[in-house]
DNA sequence: ATTATCTATAGATCTATAGATAATGC
DNA sequence: ATTATCTATAGATCTATAGATAATGC
């Protein structure tokens, strides 16, 4: 009952943070093309027009629950943490209240349109800090391969859900991951 | 024109194939949800009503597509080379023939239902090729890890498109990833 | 009076099926 | 005669919109 309705006075600005919050939940659960603009107001305890009213689209939707999240992590971390900071979150216990935004990128990879720019944009931003933590002459390659393994950790994790891994400890990850990411990323001084 | 119809006799056979060549294609590129059943006939220069005379569904379809080329690459690869064969296979150019069952894979997690017991599967065999690569008391989880990177790498290769690994060559993806992969399953003897 | 919300539905898909047509092999 | 292929369409969605209703604030 996450983003469930209160019986709550008339007020547009609520709504679209109860659409919001429902469409992000939604999208991270189920991706763009799997949730359903009534899955999005039944949940948000919205009317499914209020959904057109306010945001335009379902795509348009889709971008400002991108738009609104997504940064959050990066600029809240310094580089040198951000590898681990990322993973963490990502390991957390979903029942907790955290950053979607992976998973929805995850999730709605098949969706070309819909926030591409935005999902582009946030790539573009995570290989630049990881790419400032090494001098090596092939730094932004090393940064993608650091940031293809947050992707396909958050892959396995939230989506496929294969186990050992998708129950592991945080903490295990990173301790075994963390060594590898360091002959990837670390200066050669 | 790669699963292009030839102006081919009536051949319930060959159709069935080019519908599974169509459909690998589309799927890899698309996904599940956004490959029509009218695109891979059309693909296919088949009519639409043989896909389900020959297949049944859209999605028992799309099991036989992950059936016929998922374990092609396992099959063929001795465990200590697994990691970098695969990863080269995934680098290969798009234009070459070759196994497609990591995109489609990727490209359709959004699908739960669809294929997910063969994703299941596949998943499994690959991460228990890959632990028995090392003897350390969480192997499996080192080996969900590695699996996971090569699904990370496949995601930004494939889907992000995010460069500059999009256009990173083979080797020098494998020459920066396997000094790291093999920190996580080296023997420790 | 304003505007947040709801009802009803248009219009565009998409999967799947029933039944007709026509090319092949005996 | 058999069966591969095609035509036509049912039936189920889904996004989006037009216009009605009703709760709020002046």
């Amino acid at each position: 009952m996450t983003a469930q309705s209160q019986a709550r006075r008339r007020d547009a600005a609520a709504t679209k943070v109860a659409l919001l919050d429902a469409a992000e939940e939604l999208f991270a659960e189920r991706g763009f093309d799997r949730t359903t603009v009534r899955d999005i107001a039944s949940r948000a305890g919205a009317n499914q027009a209020l959904l057109f009213r306010y945001f335009g689209s379902k795509e348009a939707l889709f971008e400002a629950v991108m738009a609104r999240g997504g940064f959050a992590q990066l600029e809240a971390t310094p580089p040198e943490r951000l590898f681990g900071e990322t993973l963490r979150n990502l390991l957390e216990d979903s029942s907790e209240r955290r950053d979607r935004s992976l998973e929805t990128y995850l999730r709605s990879t098949g969706s070309d349109g819909a926030g591409a720019a935005l999902r582009e944009q946030l790539g573009q931003e995570y290989g630049r800090v990881l790419a400032s933590l090494t001098d090596e002459p092939d730094a932004a390659l090393r940064a993608d391969l650091a940031l293809a393994w947050l992707l396909g950790i958050g892959l396995v994790r939230a989506v496929t859900r294969k186990e050992p891994l998708a129950s592991a400890s945080a903490e295990d990850v990173v301790r075994l991951t963390e060594p590898a990411v360091r002959t990837l990323l670390e200066r050669s001084e």
